[in-house]
DNA sequence: TTGACAAGTGTTCTTTTGAACACTATATTT
DNA sequence: AAATATAGTGTTCAAAAGAACACTTGTCAA
């Protein structure tokens, strides 16, 4: 746990960042203290010795240059080696339009990719993401311009958020099925259920496991 | 215009970068040396040498550990080291309860983290998440249990989503601001605006950012 | 076979760099 | 009034670390 550090501290702290970022690697005490106008290592040493205290690095002795700068957030636990990255790491493509036909690996435009926490699609074969078109989807909490995370699979529960597709239009939409009869709900009171009468040229792209939204 | 690099100059090359983002710091021309078996300074320093040659790395003449590995053009797609992970993935850690004295980073009950895009949070400097309770943000498509993605700042700007914290009470809302009168407003007609009278204990505790959801 | 390049040894020298000491000064808190 | 934390000076010393030299070995291409 972090103590608060004084302004001379945290412009200390603030430098020896930069200067690492620049460089490649840390300042000597001498240039931290040519910054700053002390002149005696002494006085930049007791810096340090107050940041190591108050746990924001870490100095190794003896060592020159030997300061290890904390991140911000200690337990940000990085992959150990390059192959662990896909696994730790997982970038979903962005569609703009969905090919009737599925599977879906059939993209038709690519917007680039969006990172998502692995746990959101682990154990799930192929995802993609969407964007949101549309309000239809508001009180469930999906608003314009969200992106969907979605796990491709032709089949849906009842209840399930779906990416359905009719007549080659992709929709977001609440799945409600009870024994034969198939409905999608919005969320949203302005809309109507749409009940799905002719079942050829419906299908089920994929359920919606998760939402990503940017501010501006 | 980098040159090829033999295997053993390729492997120096990636234990320098390797014990750079293990440390903060690059290993002096001895801790290379003992790394791969070479007895001699000046060994070493020939490595060093072909590498400067070949425009890989810069050697800041007789600074101790005064080398800057220079980045890869050639790989901007994939992360090629551990350190460059960093920018292209980035973790937020999930906290639980928010401290009414900022700076931030004087978290509390760290609960994890979540793998945001980087693009995401970029151009902001600390960043966290929040776990939604409630539902005073659902027009604004923020329901309970998502998670905010927050950049920590102490002041926002008029329409805003924000975390502020009045009398040590998290809460997400809209700021709202005209001259000197302050109004956080839910985004829930059931819910009524806060009007912010007593500012010595109102604090802001970052902006809102993005939205993640899972559904499971 | 001559040369260029890669890779290395062992030693010596010099500069860089951190560590330590005694002492000063100014706040703030107890 | 005494204790504590912050922030510094100027100096000395020893360890850490880079630079340089002469020399060796092996590979590969012209």
């Amino acid at each position: 746990m972090k103590k608060e550090l004084t302004d001379r501290q945290q412009e200390i702290l603030s430098f020896i960042e930069q200067f690492r970022d620049e460089n490649g690697y840390p300042p000597t005490l001498r240039q931290i203290g040519k910054q700053f106008g002390i002149s005696s290592t002494f006085g930049v040493k007791r810096h340090m010795d107050a940041l190591v205290k108050k746990g924001h690095i870490l100095v190794e002795s003896n060592a020159s240059r030997g300061i290890t700068v904390l991140s911000n957030f200690e337990s940000l636990s990085l992959p150990q080696t390059l192959g662990d990255i896909e696994n730790y790491f997982k970038k979903v493509p962005i569609i703009g339009r969905v090919a009737a036909g599925v599977p879906i690996t059939a993209v038709e435009n690519h917007d680039g990719d969006v990172v998502v926490d692995p746990a959101m699609i682990k154990g799930y074969d192929t995802c993609f993401a969407l964007k949101v078109k549309g309000d239809s989807m508001i009180n469930a909490g999906i608003i314009e311009k969200d992106h969907v995370i979605v796990a491709a699979q032709n089949f849906a529960k009842h209840d399930d958020i779906v990416v359905a597709l009719i007549d080659d239009e992709a929709t977001v939409k609440r799945y409600w099925q009870k024994n034969n009869e198939i409905k999608l709900i919005p969320a949203n009171d302005n809309y109507q259920p749409i009940e799905i009468v002719n079942k050829e040229v419906f299908h089920i792209a994929g359920k919606v496991i998760g939402v990503i939204r940017w501010y501006n």
